[in-house]
RNA sequence: GGGAGAUUUCCAGAGUGGCCAAAUGGGGCAGACUGUAAAUCUGUUGUCUUCGACUUCGGUGGUUCGAAUCCACCAUCUCCCA
């Protein structure tokens, strides 16, 4: 099967400019195509997977990925399909996150002996004359046009700065520098990303008349539209700093039933001969589907031990596995007890549990937390030194959120 | 440059002098039910020394016994005209 089936039956493939040809150029190999990421924070997150995922496929194919890392761009922001400006970012900032992602992306996408190239936009976007890139680039973008993409339309509404509606014309010219350099065919993205994409074809065609293509990837959505990758606490990162492993295991083992197969066939490398016969599967046993999936991808991102301790973990607190090791934990001195014992809400509180007293009050009020499986039940309620007979306790938050406590 | 309006607790959005820690919805958290799912139902959602007290309604001052609500100035944003 080619990597274009492949793309297509994983479900990935959203938009294209010219399927045909397209198919057409992905059944040679060798051929350079690439994607654009805006260094905006210091980690990668579950937004970016897919795009590395397809690096991936494609490099397995015998393409060559060139990561783009948008250090000039990232200077502007995209407004894509967001309803504010983005705040503007220092330069040693974006710097700095463009190292953290080529690290990351490195697990997945092996860059070694010209199989995959990195380039940063800011090489050939902060010398550029003003006038001279208006007379030979600008002249080809009609406001118009660039007004009427689908993408622009709810700022529209609130307000979008011309410093902003720029974003699309140095990314055009991306693609067209990258064509001109390392004769680049085809640019891939985020679906949110097709304005931006057809913004470079257009360029590369009537600035230097040749044909380039560009072909867009679904977003990671949930069944009911929103956006995935997204907790309270904010995104879910691929940085083992932001976002533990054992959470990262989890945000795949909770998710919803309706995506465990969409998430199986996009993000992790199994046989879809494999993944068709989770998709028979109903009910309680497609439970078993979302622990293979929280497996692989946690493999992906973290490796093989990380991932295994995550489930391990996992396993431990519901099932009836007694490893704690991987458990987020506070060491607590001794010293903080005052007649031998420390107040529960204390206790949470210390440990990033709850955010204020009166939160801490509520949960235990509500029946929401145990300490070594007891509920705490009433008030006034403290813990002894003597809990910790094995040296540490087990506070549970609602179902799902454990946290050990060391006695130190 | 001229004119109109907005700014409320996580978000949306009520509230126009005391009954406002502030309606309602969403989101979050907890409980029940479950499959570590979804849906549903219930409770809860400023802080604290929690049957009470304290600090909040863009900022700073003012009027008043009393202000989220009235006045002045400042800031930010939106819209209309140029």
């Amino acid at each position: 099967m080619g990597v274009f089936e492949e793309l297509k039956e994983r479900g990935l493939i959203a938009q294209s400019t010219n399927e045909e040809k397209i198919k057409e150029l992905l059944n040679s190999t060798g051929i350079k195509f690439y994607i654009g990421f805006d260094p905006t924070a210091d980690s990668l997150h579950i937004g970016h997977f897919i795009q590395i995922m397809v690096m991936s496929h494609m490099q397995k194919h015998g393409h060559i990925p060139i990561a783009l890392f948008g250090g000039g761009t990232g200077m502007i922001g995209d407004p894509s399909g967001k309803t504010d400006m983005r705040k503007m970012l220092t330069c040693e900032a974006i710097e700095h996150n463009i190292e953290c992602f080529k690290k990351q992306m490195s697990r997945l996408v092996d860059f070694s002996d010209g199989k995959a190239i990195m380039v940063n936009n800011a090489d050939w976007l902060m010398d550029l004359n003003y006038i001279n890139f208006l007379r030979e680039i600008g002249v080809h973008f009609s406001v118009n046009r660039m007004l009427a993409a689908e993408c622009y339309k709810q700022r529209l509404e609130r307000g979008l700065s011309f410093f902003e509606l720029n974003y699309m014309i140095m990314q055009s010219y991306d693609f067209l520098v990258l064509n001109r350099k390392y004769d680049c065919k085809l640019q891939l993205g985020g679906d949110d990303q097709w304005s931006n994409i057809i913004g470079g074809v257009e360029l590369i065609r009537r600035a230097d008349s040749k044909e380039a293509y560009g072909m867009t990837f679904n977003l990671l959505t949930t069944s009911d539209g929103k956006k995935m990758g997204k907790t309270e606490k904010g995104a879910v990162w691929l940085d083992k700093n932001k976002t533990t492993p054992f959470e990262f295991y989890q945000y795949w083992r909770n998710i919803d039933d309706a995506d465990v197969i969409k998430c199986l066939k996009m993000l992790t490398f199994l046989p879809l001969s494999e993944i068709n016969k989770f998709a028979q599967l109903e009910g309680k046993e497609l439970n078993e589907a979302k622990e293979i999936l929280a497996f692989e991808v946690t493999k992906l991102i973290h490796g093989e031990e990380e991932a295994r301790n995550a489930q391990e973990g996992a396993q431990a607190l519901f099932g009836k596995g007694t490893n704690t090791d991987n458990m987020p934990y506070t060491e607590i001195a001794s010293d903080s007890f005052e007649y031998n014992q420390i107040s529960v809400i204390d206790l949470l509180l210390r440990i990033g549990i709850s955010s204020s007293k009166s939160d801490a009050r509520r949960l235990i009020e509500q029946g929401g937390i145990s300490i070594d499986g007891e509920k705490v039940t009433s008030l006034p309620a403290t813990i002894t030194k003597e809990q910790f007979e094995k040296g540490f306790v087990i506070v549970k938050k609602g179902k799902k959120i454990f946290h050990k406590v060391i006695l130190n």
